[in-house]
DNA sequence: AGTCGTTACGATGCCCGTAAGGATA
DNA sequence: TATCCTTACGGGCATCGTAACGACT
């Protein structure tokens, strides 16, 4: 068995059965891959692949597991590279980082700018999307961090490591008579209908939590993904917002106020999370770092080296986190 | 990069950097290793092993990592190998399954009889260990199965499916005090000293906790890891025995009397785990399916496709497992 | 002096690429 | 007929094994 062999069949599987057109993207030729092909089938002593006459079909069923392993089998020889390079090219490399609209828009930019300035060499990929979204992405290791509040534990092989806590604000407009109270209820705020984020988005679940214990349906008559859209909606009266307090910057929502809701939801808990047993090269030691700073290089490892989820939680309980 | 240095690294390493006895146990010549040691190093550009003349003294850090995955690259194309003898050799393997006594010696028997009749060119290896030794057999691929009732949940690579319930009798010599009350509780057999299992084994945290929640300080006064040895010390009056009560056999210990204990501590859940990721074979779904009759293929290729145990265990709450 | 890793060299065998053949849509 | 995989063949290169060399214990 040669890792070319793996090579071959993986990426003939992602050319839908074409090998010509995979020997092509390979830049080598047709027949080489075909014949590779059936020596590893003939050494396994199982098709990979169906034919009828001389074309691929399908993939046989023990072709789909076989192949799966493979692409483990590339993507650990790949993790070799990495390591290597490690050691000869410290400060290049690729970082893929996968979050949503609130961290990237209003937590990151600041560590991003630090980060370039600190690595120029490392050309830095930012991928946006769904909490589900960006975990799979971390999970699948097309990104090499996973940054968000919600959905980062429904995937077993993510580590996860908590950053910082934030609580809520309700904004409303000036004129809005719930700017005159001195301290504000989830009785008095469930009168209002609300703009808030998408179920499943930034600690959303929280919200609903707070509004179950008091007894009171929400009012939700407006949901979003960020909250520069919850502004906007506030700002045309359809409602109060309730957003990450992070989320409001004074010298910008001029015509907006913020009320801190800290009393009434409980704080959320934005976590970085990462594949387990891949290899974290130094700067994105660095970049963890600089996010959190109590997630030192040190405390990354101890974590990394945990069996459980269980015990990594245990590691950060005493551990007060920032508060945004 | 190709395997065969992949291979000769880590042989290297398990050798103690002794290139000539690798080879000699490869049944190969010294200079090829040497030589493809060499050009894995020149390819990544990282010394892998620490020279002093001529001689290998260290591995260094860059090393350890590059090992460590070359390490899982072997075992994925092990596995990969694995899979073709599925389709091509379907009922010829191995089954290292490691377990503890309790489960050695009552529960798997008749499993494993009606196993070795079923396949007989199965290889069978049975491996007896503390519950930590046996999670870990299975976590590192050292065994396909680990059977326990604790410690399972230590390793998070570990898919861990619920067997069946058991619970707990007393058992005392026939001529004892306790043979006299209708139905006891843990006041009443908190007043003797106790042989029981040792911490850490066979559901021994159940019996701690109902003593805690009773108020007491159990009087433990011998443990052990097995229910034989138990019963030997409750034979000679060094306590009462509390054990599984599957390991009261009335037909050979008929100088003891069991019993019933239900009442008094919560039953405990022996469980089955295999890594995460590993390939079953046929005959290893139906071994399960023999153990548990509820875990048929199915169920249990329902479960490996789950992101996290918390959804596995989902999968089992509505299924009244038996009791024995 | 013995053990051990490196270098040198020659032969085998594998992999690749070109060219021709045959099957399917 | 056009596309696509298989078979056949020849050149180049990598790997392996033997043998000699140099270094450390």
């Amino acid at each position: 068995m040669k890792l070319q062999q793996l090579r071959y069949i993986v990426e003939v599987m992602n050319h839908n059965l074409n090998v010509s057109a995979t020997a092509e993207s390979l830049f080598t030729s047709q027949p080489g891959i075909s014949k590779q092909i059936r020596m590893l089938e003939d050494e396994l002593g199982v098709q990979i692949f169906g034919r009828t006459g001389k074309h691929l079909t399908h993939v046989t069923t023990a072709g789909k597991d076989i192949i799966s392993v493979a692409q483990h089998v590339l993507d650990n020889v790949q993790s070799i590279k990495t390591v290597a390079a490690e050691y000869t090219l410290p400060d290049q490399g690729k970082l893929n980082i996968a979050t949503t609209h609130t961290q990237a828009r209003y937590a990151l930019p600041s560590v991003i700018e630090r980060f370039i300035q600190r690595y120029p060499k490392v050309s830095l990929h930012m991928h946006q999307g769904s909490p589900e979204q960006i975990s799979e992405a971390a999970a699948k290791g097309r990104a090499d961090f996973a940054i968000a509040t919600e959905a980062l534990h429904l995937y077993h092989d993510l580590i996860m490591l908590p950053c910082y806590h934030w609580n809520r604000s309700i904004v409303v407009p000036k004129s809005h008579p719930l700017t005159q109270l001195s301290k504000i209820s989830v009785d008095e705020i469930a009168e209002f209908p609300l703009v808030t984020y998408v179920h499943g988005f930034t600690g959303r679940s929280e919200l609903d939590k707070a509004f179950a214990e008091a007894g009171h349906e929400p009012k939700i008559v407006f949901t979003a993904t960020d909250a520069d859209v919850i502004k906007t909606y506030v700002r045309m009266g359809l409602g109060i917002g309730v957003l990450a307090s992070m989320a409001y910057d004074p010298k910008v929502d001029t015509d907006l106020v913020a009320i801190p809701a800290e009393h009434l939801f409980a704080h959320s808990t934005t976590k970085i999370g990462f594949r387990r047993g891949t290899f974290l090269r130094t700067y994105m030691y660095d970049f963890i770092e600089n996010f959190a700073s109590h997630l030192t290089r040190e405390q990354v490892q101890k974590a990394t080296e945990m069996k459980t989820q269980d015990e990594i939680d245990k590691l950060f309980v005493n551990c007060s986190l920032p508060m945004r």
